[in-house]
RNA sequence: GGCCCGGUAGCUCAGCUGGAUAGAGCACCAGCCUUCUAAGCUGGGGGUCAUUGGUUCGAAUCCAAUCCGGGUCACCA
């Protein structure tokens, strides 16, 4: 087991040490660690972590509470992390010393880099966004492109070396089909003479290929065709199969358009990603690995892994892992998409000695996934192993699916500029702009309305499809970017007026003494903010951003009501202002990392 | 039909490696700005955790069946 050496949360410390309590006082007995369930202690009871004794109850046929009676004792005698316990019906609730909390603050609320991991010798490719050349990005690919970024920042800060890339389908059917639009309705018409985007230019002549390709369908079906026919013999159809054709065969005039067309669309996404604010290491591209794959099968072939039917196709039989046979190679020897697929997981492991490649991609190609990495793994491909799907559920609206063939998307460009928009009215409306230079106000309202988006995005496990209705716009209270971008502004105003920086030197408090009794808000805050190792690592080995959403709010929660309960500046005492300004520096600079790690940026005025 | 995923408050979702009386946000109702930013805070109503059965000291969580919703099973990508 390779398992990495990680800071030992508050919880796994009483995890271990009550294990090795029950070693100690029963040495007699097996207990694994497994048995021991630690949790938080509910809000109700007195304590901070709770020890369940219920499953030692059978093995040592003692009653649960005079077993929490030894492993109290034995916890408070011999760790220096208790001031008490209590027992309440089973439940062995520990309370955490005020020291330990005080002494943990003083140890780290400097550290910006707090939960980090150190760098591990794992290299992990994140394939993400991977667009195609015949439209502009929607809605549902700002899922993606979120989700792919902030996992990548994820597992790097968890000690992951990361390659984040994209694989563009720039080639193929749907390419051609813009294009051949383009060239029959267009009259020549570029991003520069329509001042139109261009990812929007050539998306529009994808949209106007279904539109005359439904009519002339129409138009055939009416003549006597049926449907299948009409769509096969549609004039515009067969001018873009023609295309492709030309296109394979590296005819020049339309290479030299499809260059041209799908500049435009880099144009367009070079601008799309720049505000969005993600980037790539490695670009793939389908035009330079559709043909890969075709070794593989041949090698397949000879191996007897794969077999031949009598019109030459090349088959895979999947039916003892219950699946079913797949085609990899026509019967004119062309190959499909699993085909290139299973090429290019081969030269992304090659080009980067991959420990894992993920693949975020949505969750109508669990089954194609699967089989990929089956296929790879039955030809006893190295990279088989590393391959996992990151799988997330589409974003529909209200009326089903998304479908830019018919143009009934939200699209991507314009939810951004919408969000935007939405936080300049916002903030215009609450009346706080004053002291702001204009190009401030900008940045600020960037902020606001795409990190609004980012965390709408983000906040839900990935799995889960989502509806998004475009007529409710996204909020900005209660579960949202905007709630911790306030938090932290409010600390941040705190701050500045204190004289504090945002990152104190390591000197700043140093002559703190463990004043008195820790309030109950405080201790909160301060355990709270010493789990943040541990949702960090959590969102890492599930790949699931929307805990640290779920952490942030809820550490900008309680900040807001110790906020509202204490006052910082004006505490009880020196020691208390000083213990209350580590506590809300560190909780600021967690919340900037979290939410850096997710692409949100954190005013520090709003 | 086979396989996969989901079903928790009116709505959007946490909780799912079993633990105490199931939690947030939105919406709704009632309060809180001469005091560090009210984009905030406090309180309230609102639940047969799809249904049924099983395992267990204990089930929203695990198992089985059923119902509902979605995806997928192409010589498309």
């Amino acid at each position: 087991m390779q398992q990495t050496e990680r800071i030992m949360t508050l919880a796994a410390q009483v995890k271990h040490a009550a294990f090795d309590a029950l070693k100690h006082l029963f040495p007699d007995d097996s207990f694994t660690i497994s048995m021991i369930s630690v949790n938080q202690t509910k809000p109700e009871f007195t304590g901070n972590y709770t020890v369940v004794l219920f499953p030692f109850v059978k093995l040592l046929r003692q009653k649960p509470d005079a077993i929490g009676v030894q492993i109290g004792d034995y916890l408070l005698e011999k760790t220096n992390l208790f001031s008490s316990y209590d027992i309440v019906s089973g439940f062995l609730n520990m309370t955490v010393k005020d020291s330990y909390c005080v002494s943990f603050l003083l140890n780290h609320f400097t550290d910006t880099s707090f939960g980090k991991q150190c760098k591990a010798d794992c290299r992990v490719m994140v394939e993400y966004s991977s667009p195609n050349t015949n439209k502009p990005l929607h809605f549902g690919h700002l899922r993606n492109n979120f989700l792919g970024a902030a996992v990548s920042e994820i597992l790097k800060a968890n000690g992951k070396q990361v390659v984040k890339a994209n694989l563009v389908n720039d080639r193929g059917i749907h390419i051609c089909k813009s294009m051949i639009a383009w060239m029959w309705y267009a009259n020549g018409a570029t991003p520069e003479s329509t001042g139109i985007k261009g990812d929007h230019l050539v998306g529009d002549y994808y949209v106007k290929f279904n539109d005359v390709f439904k009519q002339e369908v129409a138009g055939l079906i009416a003549a006597g065709k049926d449907e299948k026919t009409a769509e096969k013999e549609a004039p515009i159809m067969m001018a873009a199969q023609d295309m492709l054709r030309k296109w394979e065969a590296g005819d020049a005039e339309i290479r030299t358009l499809w260059s041209t067309m799908n500049g435009w669309v880099y144009e367009g996404f070079e601008k799309s990603y720049k505000r969005l604010g993600v980037s790539f290491d490695k670009m793939y591209y389908e035009s330079e690995t559709y043909l890969l794959g075709k070794k593989i099968v041949e090698d397949g072939l000879r191996k007897g892994v794969l077999f031949r039917k009598e019109d030459g196709s090349v088959w895979v039989d999947l039916k003892e892992d219950g699946l079913d046979e797949k085609l990899l190679l026509r019967g004119d020897g062309t190959s499909v998409y699993i085909t290139q697929d299973l090429g290019t997981a081969k030269l992304k492991y090659e080009d980067f000695r991959l420990n894992q490649s993920l693949y975020v991609i949505a969750d109508e190609q669990n089954y194609h996934i699967q089989v990929l990495k089956l296929i790879l793994k039955k030809l006893g491909e190295p990279c088989a192993d590393g391959i996992y799907h990151l799988s997330y559920g589409m974003v529909e609206l209200p009326t089903g699916k998304m479908k830019s063939r018919e143009g009934t998307v939200v699209d991507a460009d314009d939810m951004v500029a919408e969000m935007i928009s939405l936080a300049q009215e916002q903030t215009e409306q609450s009346g706080k702009t004053d002291g702001f230079t204009s190009e401030e106000l900008t940045r600020l309202y960037e902020m606001i309305g795409l990190g609004a988006l980012k965390f709408y995005l983000l906040r839900v496990d990935p799995k889960k499809r989502m509806i998004f209705d475009p007529k409710e716009s996204i909020d900005l209270h209660g579960f949202t970017a905007t709630f911790i971008q306030y938090a932290h502004a409010r600390i941040c105003s705190i701050l500045r007026r204190e004289n504090v920086p945002l990152v104190p030197g390591a000197t700043r408090f140093q002559s703190l003494q463990p004043a008195g009794e820790l309030l109950k808000l405080e201790k909160e805050m301060i355990l709270h903010l010493e789990q943040y190792p541990a949702i960090l690592a959590e969102a890492a080995d599930e790949f699931n951003p929307s805990s640290l959403c779920n952490y942030s709010f809820q550490l900008a929660q309680l900040f807001n009501t110790f906020y509202d309960a204490h006052s910082i500046s004006k505490a009880e005492s020196e020691e208390k202002k000083n213990l209350r300004l580590m506590t809300i520096v560190m909780t600021a600079s967690i919340l900037r990392h979290a939410m850096g790690l997710l692409g949100i940026r954190l005013p520090e005025k709003m």
